[in-house]
DNA sequence: AGTGAATAGAAATTCAAT
DNA sequence: ATTGAATTTCTATTCACT
């Protein structure tokens, strides 16, 4: 199983199970026939940003990342669905190129969902240019943006 | 120096500087002279449900436990500031009293903040009924909404 | 209740291998 | 690049005391 395979599986277990530590994802992956160690899954986590969270009953449980607005990722997954066109990187920076006039309001809604890793975004009629931090934010911000697809 | 004291002290200081582990606040409590032990960080941060969140640049950073919308906070403080009578708990109920008037807006802004403690919520007048899951999560509510006076 | 000292328990990293 | 085994580091809890 691929490294994205997991992350995907495990996006899905922390929201639909309650994980306490680490080792749960390892058992519940176990069920599944996917043999992993803490050590991955630990990686996994810093990865994929997910947070030990105290929980209101005084537990501790895993969680997602906090997530945008709501409205805003329903716009960026609609609009996505409908105006993408291809995406990439080069360096710090992502291009994003969207059917003719859609940009302006993709680059909009990127704004609005600020992510941390972005700095700053102009757009044409069809591309949206993205600046990032650094390469790798690049790169991470590509997933997510893809993710919405 | 009292429990409540050091809580909002980390509060400010998870903040202001990066906190990447419990012994960076024993540091920062040793440098103004309060004398703590990571166990006692252990639990003020289970209690102030601060979460240890993978950061961009690649570290750990403790975190503020996700906010509600700006927004709401920003009419909530002001609210309270305005009409807020008294406050008390009774075993899983929160009872607020507000200058006549007033009760009902104050509970639209509860409910909109969507604490995770709270069941429901009713107003009268002058009296908003906080509904909550048992004893603790009242009591932590009443916390909450103390501080926005 | 709140706390520290000691310890158990969980998570992150190192080191090696692939 | 990705991983597991071993290890280190960090965090939570236990126990005793106040």
């Amino acid at each position: 199983m691929k490294k994205d395979e997991r992350h995907q599986l495990l996006r899905k277990l922390v929201q639909k199970d309650v994980i306490t530590k680490q080792e749960d994802f390892v058992d519940k992956l176990h069920e599944r026939g996917i043999e992993v160690t803490q050590a991955t899954i630990s990686r996994d986590i810093k990865e994929l940003q997910l947070v030990k969270a105290p929980a209101q009953n005084g537990g501790y449980r895993y969680n997602l990342p906090p997530e945008m607005d709501y409205d805003v990722s329903q716009k960026l997954s609609r609009l996505m669905k409908d105006a993408f066109v291809s995406i990439d990187t080069q360096r710090e920076f992502v291009l994003i190129r969207t059917l003719p006039g859609n940009a302006f309001a993709l680059a909009s809604l990127i704004e609005a969902a600020k992510y941390k890793e972005m700095f700053g975004c102009v757009s044409g009629d069809d591309t949206v240019l993205v600046i990032s931090r650094d390469e790798e934010s690049a790169k991470r911000l590509q997933k997510k943006i893809i993710s919405f697809i």
